[in-house]
DNA sequence: TATATTTGCATCGCACACGACATAATCGTG
DNA sequence: CACGATTATGTCGTGTGCGATGCAAATATA
């Protein structure tokens, strides 16, 4: 393919991705508005409802964001009653992030989001083994990229 | 899969789309930086690129954005002599959005980003026919998705 | 042990995104 | 032609993302 047409908008491979992910927050909104929360916020949620208790650095590096986006995020769900913070006795300099008991609450009534989500993403042109592949480059492109962000620190 | 596993962070599908639009809009930024663009800002210099003047509005549909968004992105752009923003004679409503000289010469400049990226983001586990068919799948979502956010506007 | 380096968290500034809403121009229908 | 509905653009407020930078606690090293 020539450079021209790479050009092209048509030809790109990071626009649908880009667009993509940001109907797929706008398509969480109405679920989770029903749960006072955004869709950062309830990735911050998934992890706390795997490990109740987590520090701030280990939240983002599960969800590859850094300190300076999460700490204002966590201190908004604070401010919410989602979570509390507080700084570890072992390590001054660690904030630990624990879910409240409406925190946990919430993990109830999003049980059902992912399979909603899912069924909107399936249709005869899309089966789930497309999804799964989908999910296999996803992850490999996660792993090639976060690397390299990684690196760009390191200097 | 049950609705335990499905709220696992390692199970969602919209998560790893999420971090790599973000990854890859990082990945873009050394790139950009030369041109003096970010990565939105070069979306629309992509539209213009292929059409030289555009409607806020027509930009925005090609975008998948809303007018909200792009009025002072474009506004930015304008300031930066990437391009020009007119009324237009027919519809005093509309505002005509046409490239500057300088804007025009950024084309040159970028025409070996998208296959440096491309490069990037090909491996021994990620093939062109891998990527291909996830350009299908979102364009596929894009249909899906884009349609249901049109209607939410109609109500 | 004193000091340089690293680490964890945070603030600041800037640029998106987007819902809600405002405004002016245009259009549609009677 | 009148006037209500629609359309194109824009402002405002809120919430991310992220680079640059600050600061204090912990660690490494001379």
């Amino acid at each position: 393919m020539g450079k021209e047409k790479q050009l092209k908008l048509e030809n790109q491979i990071c626009f649908p991705l880009y667009s993509v992910s940001r109907l797929i927050t706008k398509a969480y909104k109405p679920y989770l508005e029903q749960l006072g929360i955004t869709y950062p916020q309830y990735l911050v949620l998934l992890v706390l409802w795997e490990e109740k208790t987590l520090s701030v650095n280990k939240i983002g590096r599960k969800l590859l964001l850094n300190t300076n986006t999460l700490s204002p995020l966590i201190k908004r769900m604070e401010k919410n009653e989602l979570l509390t913070r507080t700084r570890s006795m072992d390590d001054e300099r660690t904030v630990l992030v624990s879910l409240t008991e409406k925190g946990l609450s919430l993990k109830d009534k999003a049980a059902h989001i992912p399979q909603d989500l899912l069924n909107l993403l399936l249709n005869e042109d899309v089966k789930l083994s497309d999804v799964i592949l989908l999910k296999k480059t996803l992850d490999s492109w996660i792993n090639i990229l976060s690397r390299d962000s990684e690196s760009m620190n390191d200097k």
